[in-house]
DNA sequence: CTGAAAGCGCTTACAG
DNA sequence: CTGAAAGCGCTTACAG
């Protein structure tokens, strides 16, 4: 910090009177070091306050480093996935001088056996560290038992599974991010109006999430004293028909002021209210992808509620590499920022 | 891309039947090569898609650069510049290992002459890179010329000056944050109902600035065809009794449903809320900063937006070391996204 | 216009 | 338990 010199092994070496493939073996705690000499060079790395060259390090050590990824695929249905894919791709290219290579892995979200052939694929090859989507709770506690066992870190991104040594999570808090949406529904509806919750979702794994972000929505309104109406509708199949029947029948003979959806399928909710050409409902929901974005421009939604996919998957690979090659702590859990988006900031946003 | 081999200078020198050197001054567009050789390098290159390793690059080049920043000091008044300052921080840190020095300059916002005496001493220098941020639009252009002169890159950020040769400009985009401002607004005022738009500043160059957001504000409403009232307020003084009076004076028989403060001194209007227990107006303004958050955590301030200031700094560093280190392009204008905070999620925010 | 050699700060066998 | 030497993929003088 007070511009001292910068020394290398080199210089440690000198000094301790040893040669530099001891003060290596001190440095990256390999076995074989008298403890006189260890404490010599411990000694003089903490007083000259010793940083190894990483650029060098990298450089020297011929060892490749692994890293896997599964996550889910790119669906007709939804090009949120695209998002933490393009971030991996991103940290890759960052990486990938540093000596690490990449092995994508991708499942069907709607297949839950898709996930497990996935992981015992890569339990097989070789690997150093692991991300993975973690949306099928139970399996991912098995995948992450099994990486366990390997002694692989593994790090979730999107949704988390408590309880479990997985190095770090990147993503969302859920119950927050609900109570942000409810704090935006507050400035729309008044007292004694009614706000409508919409659960579309066919995969029972992801019920526990969307619960999460209903918990918070609804706590506050609790806290404020807001007397509000909230009323709520669960939709379990996730085509257009299915739910614009759903809907009609949950705004018949309704004075529903808002919607809010608790993912990102409220472009569904959107479609129908422009057929229906209903303009006095407001309408907030998650996630900035493609189908969205065209009703947020139109105004047909009014906010969406963003967790940056891109930078999840960044930062979690990051974490892995952090770990991994810089031998740094990692935080384990890592909440994104809950991004509000409208119409006029939506073109700034990155995602 | 599809997994071709990777090849370095040694195997391009092989296949070319040339020595490393020549590839090196080929690869590095150093003088002294025959137009032959040159092609027959380049085109080995092109081929095989070589990628110079990075690391290796800075490891054996012994050339040390020099960046230097020129910020406002974090004063009394405003803790704002420690965002960018920490982001030059961060940035400092991740590339220290290429061998890259910083040199911090700080100006007072107050004192324009310090921009210049600071800017003055940064020439005497033998600088490869220079950030600063343009408070002062004359001066800054001067300074801008003097790095022309040189040959110094410069990257501004928080505010841009159009037409200039900066390397780029990494910061808000003023007119789209007073529109987005209007958006949240007009969940606030109903037709006919009032609007109440702040400009505090003593910093005659600041109020171009202020003026694009109000700009933008005012845009919303005249696009979405809303018949508010928009008034608006003056305020040339920085110090609590001076805008304490001007408030008095401009709420008194007054019904203003929201005010929109065009830079962060909407504490002064929150404080001055607080202290006259008006609860039925609502505030809008910028900036997370400290005196800010305490104001949106009791509520009285509703929503603030935020333009990261720290990653304006990081990534207006990280634009000059792609250029000088990575020899890579760079974007000119780099945008920041438009967040939106309010009491929900401000806890997660990274500013 | 071109090449042989040393070196950046580490790690990795190999030898003792 | 320890050290001498080669090498990672580049750049940098220096020599021709």
């Amino acid at each position: 910090m007070k511009g001292e010199e910068i020394i290398g092994v080199k210089q440690i070496a000198q000094m301790a009177g040893v040669s530099i493939a001891t003060v290596d073996r001190v440095l990256n705690n390999r076995i074989g070091v008298s403890e006189t000499t260890k404490k010599k060079i411990n000694d003089i790395v903490k007083k000259y306050n010793y940083q190894p060259n990483i650029l060098a390090k990298r450089l020297a050590s011929r060892r490749l480093l692994k890293f896997v990824t599964l996550i889910p695929a790119v669906s007709e249905e939804t090009d949120y996935w695209q998002a933490p894919l393009n971030g991996i791709e991103q940290a890759e290219a960052e990486v990938k001088p540093f000596g690490i290579s990449f092995d994508k892995y991708y499942f069907d979200l709607n297949d839950k056996q898709t996930f497990i052939t996935q992981y015992n694929k890569i339990l097989k090859k070789n690997v150093d560290g692991i991300l993975f989507a973690p949306s099928f709770v139970e399996d991912a506690k098995n995948f992450a038992a099994e990486c366990e066992k390997r002694k692989i870190p593994y790090v979730f991104i999107n949704s988390d599974v408590p309880g479990l040594n997985n190095l770090c999570y990147v993503g969302p808090e859920l119950f927050s991010s609900g109570y942000t949406g409810a704090h935006l529904v507050n400035y729309i509806v008044k007292d004694g109006e009614k706000a409508l919750i919409i659960n579309i979702s066919k995969i029972p794994d992801s019920l526990y999430h969307l619960e999460e972000k209903e918990k918070g929505f609804r706590k506050f309104f609790k806290k404020e004293g807001k007397k509000i109406e909230i009323e709520k509708l669960e939709i379990r199949e996730t085509d257009y028909l299915s739910i614009r029947k759903a809907l009609t029948g949950a705004l018949k003979n309704n004075d529903i002021k808002v919607i809010f959806v608790t993912n990102s399928r409220e472009f569904y909710v959107a479609q129908y209210l422009k057929e229906k050409k209903i303009k006095n409902i407001a309408l907030i929901g998650y996630d900035f992808i493609e189908k969205n974005l065209s009703y947020l421009e139109t105004g047909v939604i009014d906010f969406l509620i963003c967790q940056k996919p891109k930078a999840q998957a960044y930062r979690g690979v990051m974490a892995l590499y952090d770990k991994l090659v810089k031998n740094e702590e990692v935080t384990k859990t890592h909440y994104m920022s809950i991004d509000i988006i409208t119409k006029e900031n939506c073109k700034f946003y990155k995602n």
